[in-house]
DNA sequence: TAATTCGCTAGACCGA
DNA sequence: TCGGTCTAGCGAA
């Protein structure tokens, strides 16, 4: 019989001392499990002599945890291998130890690699795409790839729960309620639901809690992706929990079994069989690794602030309590929860085309995607072309050569020391994808450094190792599909009207873009199994060469050039250049770069600043710039950063904007000196005083005691839980002596109680100091009355 | 519990 | 209480 569905998930599982696959696919209406005992797991051997190896790998008996058992298959296969196969995972696992006991066996190859993997790159298929069954009473006989548009049903939830202390437990503390939130059909829009058993708008009456939990798992019944906002650490095993206390089961998974929770470290990954659990935090961490959001919190509040603008209000633990008991904002509480699930549900649903891309593209289901590195993403990418291309892939290197790797270290990119001071008539250059494009034009692979043949070639690097002009490399020729794809389908999207259509186009040249980038950072990630270090010296080495290249080149033709970093060329126009010429530049430099390396104008900026450091010279990596709209760009300065208050970063903000935009240095001072008047007479609001920062260690370990953590020690004294990754908001206020002294957790001060000398001082003067200066003003300009200079920028 | 290096700044820390 | 050094965090690319 022939089935088509969509794989959402799969397992594998031990049947009769076999491991057998299982696939939970959607068909029609409902999620079916499909059973394929027909792929045993395997790994290659290398040895001295074939044929006697092949026999001796045959007739040894291995011994396994409960009895002896045999390797089922041994084969000759590519590059010259023995492939071995066993029925089961376990027996594999086993072999894998005393296999060394075969003499003339001399190296294994593809053993670290997770069963369920192997067998979706085997049988090429792609989680949440189609795939085509041929099957008996659910058992797959032939299985593949179909492309099918993916409908799916998600749902979210999110749950509030009761405490006493500040933290729930859910060994005594209840579920209060849980909204959940899904695409209703009859009305084509979103519909939230609060499960609860007290009265109230949107309310979903229940008696007591163990139907709160019953309810919700009827309401996940049925669909198929679960939606949560931390349910790997929190919401599931939350659930699980309660339903264990309450004599109950919260087995949501589509073959019967309760969450599952896998411990990572600090984290947890917890995952349900059958329906993809898409934790929206998970999937908020990879966005901000890749620099698609950037947020200063990963609280709901935070992200959903940072990704759609949106103020939404937050309700403390202790106040969820205090509300429960004695009913007073209950509408208030109801807000908050319905809000949490439907933006909870937001996110993922407006990511979720994204992560889809990068699954199939990486043969991921979305429970691993979700939860995956750039380097487990590039290494399952190049795993499959391995496969694909009849190769064995590389090992994992054991631990020596994993210190041996971090040993050394990797020269970078280039940065140009910037002309401080006021710029006009500035043009932003900048290489697309320089990494990347780099590999690709001097073919830059592990295997295709200095071979035999082209010592002399064109792929000299300027530090001196060669590349084959010859044979593709492995890691560059997969880019160049990458890349030639992603164009592909950029001009599709210029084309594309349908709304659909061109969310799934953008989605896909996003995820081949990050994959793209992604590839030179794992060649020199030292746990990479395509780890090579002079490749990656190469790349870096490039990368300098031709950015200084391009500043010599810019400087002959007439332009200053003002600062660089990395990829980018930052030229001031003189008088008598126009953007055409500049224009002109950029044509002529890309008819002399070699393969698809491509120099290209980022912008023309009409005004731009850069400054000097305390020693005096130009600081790197800070300026702003504003451009022919009177949009700012700043870029480095404290404004950017979140351990500075909002009060500096925004007065920093108006000072650019004034001395940018409207180029008046004196308007600026009187701003600061009005912010100055306000510290001083404690006008500031607390919010504006907060400072964010970072326990990146445990708190015992510190060596040096710095006001976040003599912040967080306080707070932990009081009751608080704050552990290595939390983000502390502190205040300086008036309480001690050092700063670390005065230094409270924001929700511990009251408004009011600030040290006004310290904000003046340390946060805000800092903060414009070094732009007036640019413009003849100093530190007594904002604390005394009169001006000591009258420079203008433009006279 | 998983990409890299370059660069800036603050504030503690330490010895004179 | 000073100045130099070190620890720490965060951002740019």
């Amino acid at each position: 019989m022939k089935t088509k569905g969509i794989l959402l998930d799969l397992d594998s599982i031990q049947e009769n001392e076999k491991s057998v696959i299982r696939l939970f696919v959607k068909t029609e209406n409902r999620i079916e499990i499909f059973k394929d005992k027909n792929f045993s797991p395997y790994f290659y051997v290398k040895a001295l002599d074939n044929k006697k190896a092949i026999k001796d790998i045959i007739e040894k008996e291995f011994e396994g945890k409960e009895k002896k058992f045999k390797a089922i298959k041994a084969e000759e296969s590519i590059e010259g291998s023995i492939k071995i196969y066993f029925n089961s995972t376990t027996d594999l696992v086993e072999a894998l130890q005393q296999i060394k006991e075969i003499s003339g066996i001399t190296e294994k190859r593809e053993y670290d690699f997770i069963f369920t993997s192997r067998y979706l790159i085997d049988k090429g298929l792609e989680p949440l795409n189609g795939i085509e069954i041929e099957e008996e009473e659910k058992e797959i006989n032939s299985i593949k790839k179909i492309e099918t548009e993916t409908e799916l049903n998600f749902i979210a939830f999110d749950l509030e729960t009761y405490s006493e202390t500040k933290f729930s437990d859910a060994k005594f503390d209840p579920i209060l309620m849980s909204a959940v939130t899904f695409f209703d059909k009859k009305t084509n829009k979103l519909k939230t639901e609060i499960i609860t058993t007290k009265k109230g708008s949107n309310v979903l009456l229940v008696k007591e809690e163990k139907e709160i939990i019953e309810k919700l798992k009827e309401k996940i019944q049925g669909k198929d992706v679960l939606i949560t906002y931390n349910g790997d650490s929190f919401d599931l095993p939350y659930a699980k929990e309660r339903a264990r206390k309450l004599k109950t089961r919260f087995d949501i998974g589509i073959d019967g079994s309760e969450p599952l929770i896998r411990r990572k470290g600090l984290y947890n990954a917890t995952r349900v069989k059958g329906i993809p659990h898409f934790d929206a935090y998970q999937l908020v961490r990879i966005l901000a690794r890749f620099g698609i959001i950037n947020s200063i919190k990963y609280d709901l509040e935070t992200i959903v602030n940072s990704i759609y603008g949106i103020k939404k209000e937050k309700i403390k633990a202790e106040d969820i309590t205090r509300i429960w008991k004695t009913g007073e904002g209950y509408e208030k509480l109801l807000k908050y929860n319905y809000e949490d699930s439907e933006y909870t549900y937001k996110i993922a649903f407006d990511f979720f085309p994204l992560m889809a891309e990068l699954g199939k593209l990486t043969k991921q289901t979305l429970f691993e995607v979700n939860r995956s590195s750039a380097s487990d993403m590039v290494e399952k990418l190049l795993i499959n072309k391995s496969f694909q291309e009849k190769k064995l892939f590389p090992n994992k290197p054991n631990e020596t050569e994993i210190k041996k790797r971090i040993m050394q270290s990797l020269k970078g990119g280039h940065v140009r020391e910037p002309i401080a001071g006021l710029h006009e008539n500035i043009a932003v250059l900048d290489f697309r994808s320089l990494h990347p494009s780099i590999m690709i034009s001097h073919n830059i692979s592990p295997e295709t450094i200095n071979c035999k043949c082209c010592k002399n070639g064109k792929h000299v690097s300027p530090e001196g190792n060669w590349f084959c002009e010859n044979k593709k490399g492995f890691l560059p020729s997969i880019q160049k599909e990458l890349l030639d794809k992603r164009t592909e389908l950029k001009n599709e999207l210029k084309k594309e009207k349908n709304e659909l259509k061109k969310t799934s186009l953008n989605a896909r040249q996003h995820a081949m873009k990050i994959l793209l980038n992604s590839f030179y950072g794992y060649l020199a990630y030292e746990r990479s199994r395509w780890y090579s270090f002079e490749s990656a010296k190469a790349v870096t080495a490039w990368s300098r060469y031709y950015i200084k290249e391009i500043a010599k080149k810019a400087e002959e033709q007439g332009f200053t050039v003002i600062y660089g970093d990395t990829d980018s060329a930052f030229i001031k126009m003189p008088k008598t250049k126009t953007k055409k010429d500049v224009l002109d530049f950029v044509k002529k430099i890309n008819l002399d770069l070699p393969g698809v390396m491509e120099l290209e104008l980022e912008g023309f900026f009409k005004r731009g600043i850069f400054v000097t450091k305390k020693e005096g010279t130009a600081a790197k990596k800070r300026y702003a710039l504003i451009d022919e709209k009177d949009k700012l760009k700043i870029v480095g300065f404290e404004y950017v950063r979140r351990d500075w208050s909002g009060i500096a970063k925004n007065t920093q903000k108006k000072v650019i904007e004034l001395v940018l935009k409207e180029g008046k240095p004196e308007k600026a001072i009187q701003e600061v000196k009005k912010v100055i008047k306000e510290l001083k007479e404690g006008k500031i609001q607390k919010k504006d005083l907060v400072i964010f920062s970072q326990i990146k260690k445990s708190i015992g370990s510190y060596d040096a005691i710095g006001p976040h953590v003599s912040a967080a020690k306080k707070a932990i004294k009081k009751g608080k839980s704050i552990g290595t990754g939390s983000i502390i908001g502190y205040i300086i206020t008036r309480n001690g002596k050092s700063i670390s002294d005065k230094s409270e957790l924001e929700e511990f001060v009251e408004e009011g109680n600030y040290d006004s000398e310290y904000y003046i001082k340390n946060q805000v003067i800092p903060a414009v100091i070094k732009i007036i200066q640019e413009f003849g003003y100093d530190e007594k300009d904002l604390i005394l009355g009169g001006k000591q200079s009258s420079l203008s920028a433009f006279g």
